[in-house]
Parts: structure tokens; C-alpha cells; sequence
RNA sequence: CGGGGCGUGGCGCAGUCCGGUAGCGCACCUGCUUUGGGAGCAGGGGGUCCCCGGUUCAAAUCCGGGCGCCCCGACCA
């Protein structure tokens, strides 16, 4: 950031570039605690917006939320044994309390499902009972060697949701359909478009007996792992003696299934959508869809703020999220850029000159190859047309991101050289056979970083995937997409 | 925990080699003029130079010891 108002470009250094933006159109800014962050209000207010429509589509399919508390006791964590195995190295522990040692130390909770079943063990008696489908807005602690905003924080802010089920079947169900719920949700909402799949076993969350996964590619072609859900089976159920009684009379541990996705979401965005000039937020999600800029000068200042007034109300009224911006110590050129930088769908300026035409100037976050950075309208039209001005960005942001991920992604990769050389060449996803051997998947991430992001699901499976393993040896089993992951 | 870098007004840095009044840009405050792509002029406020100790007439600078942060390699939403 040598010139103090630019940033540095994606293509120099993508990393850096994710820092300035983030910090830059204040999102997010570093706690006095290393590795954990204070989220602004810019930033929470697009989490507001994932938080509200996420839970609206929970609620639709027959979900409640409630809430569990932030300390668990540690002989809960150390129940399940892989549970505790994965989570071990990333405990925050709670020793003392009230000036006095603990007599059992207390975890704060990396996730939740030892306490919630637990407690669901108290509330279901009967197949009557089932099932349980719950769902909680939560912060959780991980502590994480190496952090980064939003990617990777100590604490950060998530929803979990957990159910039980009578049935295996039922429960599978469930999983799969939360994870198409958040597919969903990542398209239409953040406009970025993830495969879906099954996780290999290495990857796979522990304690689960099969873990699906959104991934989503970003723009320096790593893959984000942007949400899960898990088929838990009855492994936490046997541990906290999860039984109902079902129709016929015989006592049966439920089956479980628990899914998450977070403010990692939020990174996710960033790295889908901005471009060297900041952020560029999609419109459902902004925390201001248009930014007015009134352009005062003179003697016509009276009549041009009189007329952004009006205008920003009428905006209001036709439901779109506004912003005035009527400071006076800052020229018009440094709000443009300051707006741009925050990722602001649409910009609309009125100066005298339009006051007198009966216009105002509209721009738009990201021009169409081709097009005029602002149109002058009349004020009418261009009131009248913004929602679905901002329908139609929303739809390009999602067109744009899925023809990059396709762009992006290599089939048909035969062996580890051929693989290796896709990655050399900045490839984001590799489909390769694959024979299941967990040591085909060291030997790649030893020699290229890449992990098994998914074993994707048939949609985005190759028509015609290699029938022998990458490595060379052994039949493939499953097709596997390969990428280097945050 | 290994390797590299850095701690100086809010932010970004110079000054450290070779000790001698703590500086620059941005931001901030006041006033005037400005305002359609990062405004101009004038005036102004703000710093225990990361901490502790030592050397010296004198330390941001030299010496010793701490602490913290960032980046790169083994875990993870």
C-alpha cells in the first residue's frame, strides 16, 4: 500500500490484497487477542443479511432455533472418541471461575454437539418425540496457530444445527438436505456457486460417519470449504445415550445429523466478488444497495439536498436499502472511491445540472464490458428501474462466478504428472479418478499441496471420468475434485 | 515450534550504520475558497521512539535481557 489510496492489486499479491479490503472497506478490524477479530459494522451488516435468510429457509423446512451455552463440561467433549481426538489441539479451557480452581474444567465450546445431545438424551422418550430439529446462532472457540479475517478466526460466529431421527434413512435425508438448502443459499444469496459432495474419511468432521461439503472456488483459485453437514449416524447417541422407544416397543438410539455454516461466508464473498478496486458485495446481502451522492454546489446546494432527500425516501418506499452520503468536508471523486472500495451495488448522484434536466446519474458497481461507467436518466426511470437493476447484478455476479469456476476447472487428469502440471498452471478444481487409497491423497498433498475437495456429487461429475486411480495404481472407484484450500 | 522481518503521533514510514532540539506523507481540528472521479491555501493539535536494565555529559540510535506483532513451513468452518 505504498500509494496510500490504492490497494494492492489481486494480481501482485492475492493475499495481501484480501487484508486491505477487508480492513480497508471496514469489515472487519484485528482484536487486542492475536487471532481473533472485531467485526464492524459494514461486515456484521452482511451478516445480518446471510443470518436472516439462512434462517428463514431453517424455519420453512420445520426447524427452531434455541440456544445452548458457551461452556461445556470437559468430560462431555471427551465422550466420543474421534470427537475428541480432532478437537484436542484447539480447546480453550475455562479452569478457573469465581476465584477458585474448577473442580471439572469447563471447554468453550468448538461446536456443540456433546451438550445438545446430552440434552436431547433428557427430552426424547418415544419415536413420538422425533424429530428433533433445532438449529442455534452461536460464536464457538477453535484455537487456531495460523488466523486470518473471516478465513480463520480463534472465535468466530456460525449456526449449527442439530437433529435426531428415527430412521438412518431419514436422517441421510436430512443432511442432504441442508446441504442443498446451502447451495441454494450460496447461489441466489452471495452469488457464489459451490460443488457438492461427500468428503473423503481424511476430511471428514470428527465424529461423523459421512460429512457433505459446499465448496466454492475463489479468485486465486483456491478452493473455501463454505459449509457442511453431517450424517453423525448414532455414534454421539451411543455416547450420550441418545434412545427412544420406537412403534414396536424396542429401545433404539436416534440418528443424528449436524451442519454449519459461518462467517467465513464473509471471506467467501470477499474473495468471490472483489476486484482491485475493493469489495464488491451482491446486492441481496448489501448493507446499502445505493449509495446517494448529492454533488452541492453554490447557490443550487439548498434545492439539489432537497431533491437527494426526496429521492432517498421514495427509494425506501420502493423497498431498496439507501444511503445518503451529504457530507460536506469530502469532494464527490473521494466518496465514488470510498463507496466503491465498501462494494456498494449502485451509485447515484443528482448535481444541479441534473436538477435541471430532471435526471440523475446512475453507476454501477462493476460496468459490462462495453458500457458508459454512469447513465444519465430521468429521475423517474431511474427510480423506478433500480430493483430490478439490482436484481439483474445479483444474476451477472452469479453468471460471472460460475463461468470463472468452470473456466477454471480441469477433467479428466489421468496421472500425478499430468495432475501436477494442471496445478502448475493455476488450475483451481482437478477431476481425477480415484482408488479410495488414503495414501494416494498424502503423496498429492506432499507433492502439490492439493487436497480431495470433494467426491462431487453427480452433477458435477465428468461425463466421462477416468477409470483407473491417479496414481496409477488400482482401478478408480470414485471421481475426486482435487484443489490447494484455504 | 523452526526460518525470515518488524516495533517511532490514528495509519504508512524516514531517522539507527556514524549518539547531540523527534521528522515526513496521509488522517484530524479551525477558517476561507471549493465540490460531476481521491480539492486548495493559511493556521493548529497530537508521540513515555515496545518494555526493563546498562554505557555515556548526552540514547530512538550503542550493549544486555525481556515482550509483542507480521510473513513462510506441520492442524482446521
Amino acid at each position: 500500500m505504498a500509494d496510500d489510496k490504492k490497494l494492492t492489486s489481486q494480481q501482485e499479491d492475492f493475499a495481501k490484497w484480501y487484508n486491505e479490503v477487508v480492513l480497508r472497506a471496514e469489515l472487519a478490524d484485528h482484536s487486542p487477542v492475536r487471532g481473533s477479530m472485531v467485526i464492524r459494522p459494514w461486515g456484521y451488516g452482511i451478516w445480518e443479511h446471510m443470518q436472516s435468510a439462512l434462517d428463514a429457509m431453517f424455519k420453512e423446512t420445520g426447524h427452531e432455533n434455541a440456544y445452548f451455552p458457551l461452556l461445556i463440561p470437559m468430560s462431555f467433549i471427551e465422550r466420543e472418541k474421534e470427537h475428541v481426538e480432532g478437537f484436542a489441539p484447539e480447546l480453550a479451557v475455562v479452569t478457573q471461575a469465581g476465584g477458585k480452581e474448577l473442580e471439572e474444567p469447563y471447554v468453550i465450546r468448538p461446536t456443540s454437539e456433546t451438550i445438545i445431545y446430552a440434552m436431547y438424551a433428557k427430552w426424547v422418550q418415544s419415536y413420538r418425540d422425533l424429530p428433533v430439529l433445532m438449529n442455534q446462532w452461536a460464536n464457538v472457540v477453535r484455537w487456531e496457530m495460523r488466523t486470518r479475517l473471516f478465513l480463520r478466526t480463534s472465535e468466530f460466529l456460525w449456526q449449527e444445527g442439530h437433529t435426531a431421527h428415527a430412521t438412518a434413512e431419514e436422517a441421510e435425508e436430512e443432511t442432504r438436505l441442508i446441504l442443498g438448502l446451502y447451495r441454494t443459499f450460496m447461489e441466489d444469496w452471495i452469488a457464489m456457486p459451490p460443488m457438492t459432495g461427500l468428503k473423503s474419511e481424511s476430511e471428514k468432521f470428527a465424529g461423523a460417519v459421512r460429512s457433505y461439503a459446499c465448496e466454492a472456488l475463489m479468485k486465486d483459485n483456491k478452493a473455501l470449504q463454505a459449509g457442511t453437514s453431517h450424517f453423525l449416524g448414532q455414534n454421539f447417541a451411543k455416547q450420550f445415550e441418545l434412545t427412544f422407544q420406537s412403534e414396536d416397543g424396542q429401545e433404539e438410539f436416534a440418528w443424528n445429523t449436524s451442519w454449519g455454516v459461518s462467517t467465513r461466508l464473509i471471506g467467501g464473498l470477499v474473495m468471490t466478488h472483489g476486484d482491485d478496486n475493493g469489495l464488491v458485495i451482491p446486492p441481496r446481502l448489501a448493507p446499502a444497495q445505493v449509495v446517494v451522492i448529492p454533488i452541492l454546489r453554490g447557490d443550487d446546494a439548498g434545492p439539489v439536498r432537497d431533491k437527494a432527500d426526496e429521492i432517498v425516501s421514495r427509494l425506501k418506499e420502493n423497498g431498496v436499502r439507501v444511503r445518503l452520503d451529504a457530507r460536506d468536508h469530502l469532494s464527490p471523486g473521494a466518496k465514488f472511491f470510498e463507496w466503491e472500495r465498501k462494494g456498494v451495488p449502485f451509485r447515484l448522484e443528482i448535481g444541479p445540472r441534473d436538477l435541471a434536466e430532471g435526471k440523475v446519474a446512475l453507476a454501477r458497481r462493476l460496468t459490462p464490458e462495453g458500457e458508459k461507467r454512469k447513465a444519465f436518466l430521468p429521475e423517474a426511470q431511474a427510480l423506478a428501474e433500480l430493483p430490478e437493476r439490482l436484481e439483474s447484478f445479483q444474476g451477472e455476479l452469479l453468471q460471472a462466478a460460475i463461468a470463472r469456476r468452470e473456466a477454471n476447472t480441469v477433467r479428466g487428469v489421468k496421472s500425478l504428472d499430468e495432475m501436477e502440471e494442471a496445478f502448475e498452471d493455476g488450475a483451481g478444481f482437478v477431476f481425477s479418478g480415484w482408488s479410495g487409497d488414503p495414501a494416494v491423497e498424502e503423496a498429492v498433498k506432499e507433492r502439490m499441496k492439493a487436497t480431495i475437495r470433494l467426491l462431487p456429487d453427480e452433477e458435477f461429475r465428468s461425463d466421462q471420468a477416468p477409470a483407473t486411480c491417479v496414481s496409477g495404481a488400482g482401478e478408480s472407484v470414485t471421481e475426486a475434485a482435487w484443489a490447494r484450500a484455504y
